[in-house]
DNA sequence: GCTTGCTTTAGAGTGCACTATAAGGAGTAT
DNA sequence: ATACTCCTTATAGTGCACTCTAAAGCAAGC
């Protein structure tokens, strides 16, 4: 009684849609799935950390060329892991300068909203 | 011999094209420019400051549906600094969330780059 | 055996934020 | 006066990342 992971069950648990899952599947950001005798995806638990890990570079705003060129070479194996680092490293530069640029903006946004409350002080 | 700035300059300076410039103007994220006699743009020192600024909210994801909001308060004028406040308030913790969120999905990528060197070393 | 509810696929549609095009007007240079 | 280069407007097109629809298959419950 293994337990077998549904199209739904991924959905719930990676809070992504039953579309979304299809849709990765089909542009190559996940290796095909395996299916059960009528052809519905069974997804491992090996599975469910490569989605997870994608999600986390989505949500770093890898665009989703780049997260299928890393997908490309996990497919082609361990001859590929010097590549892998490189291409994590680059993104790893740009995440560090996403988070420089969002302090700086917000830092900007404190002192407007400052001179907002120092307006609302002399009003009163 | 007062400086006009033409939307080349602005766009020069600001960064965004001509097209941005006028597609912000149209739906309302700028205020009305002010023309010349041929019905060109001219853009204020303030103006200049205007954009800046929603630049930043722009580059920290407030989707333009609310910088248009905050800036039809502004048109409004001094009686919606409250308002304007509060709504950056709220934009404020939203910024925090993202570079809370990126430095989560941070760590979990240097870990994975920590991996992927542990792995070249093994096979060296 | 038929309905309900899941799954599959290919392909169409959506929403956001631009980005470009087309048609025309005005100012300067030759 | 004609070409060039700027500007204007309205409107169409693009790219990304989904999101949904349509048509069909299978399997359990009534």
């Amino acid at each position: 009684m293994e337990k077998t992971l549904s199209i739904q069950n991924i959905s719930a648990i990676t809070g992504l849609s039953t579309y979304t899952l299809r849709y990765y599947e089909k542009i190559g950001l996940l290796s095909a799935i395996e299916r059960d005798a009528n052809g519905y995806r069974k997804y491992s638990m090996d599975d469910i950390s490569c989605i997870d890990f994608l999600i986390k570079l989505r949500n770093t705003d890898m665009p989703i060329s780049e997260i299928k060129k890393f997908s490309e070479l996990r497919r082609q194996g361990n001859s590929t892991v010097t590549l892998r680092r490189e291409l994590l490293e680059n993104h790893q530069e740009n995440v560090l300068n996403q988070i420089r640029e969002l302090e700086n903006n917000l830092t900007k946004i404190n002192e407007k909203i400052a001179h907002y409350t120092k307006l609302e002080e002399q009003t009163n």
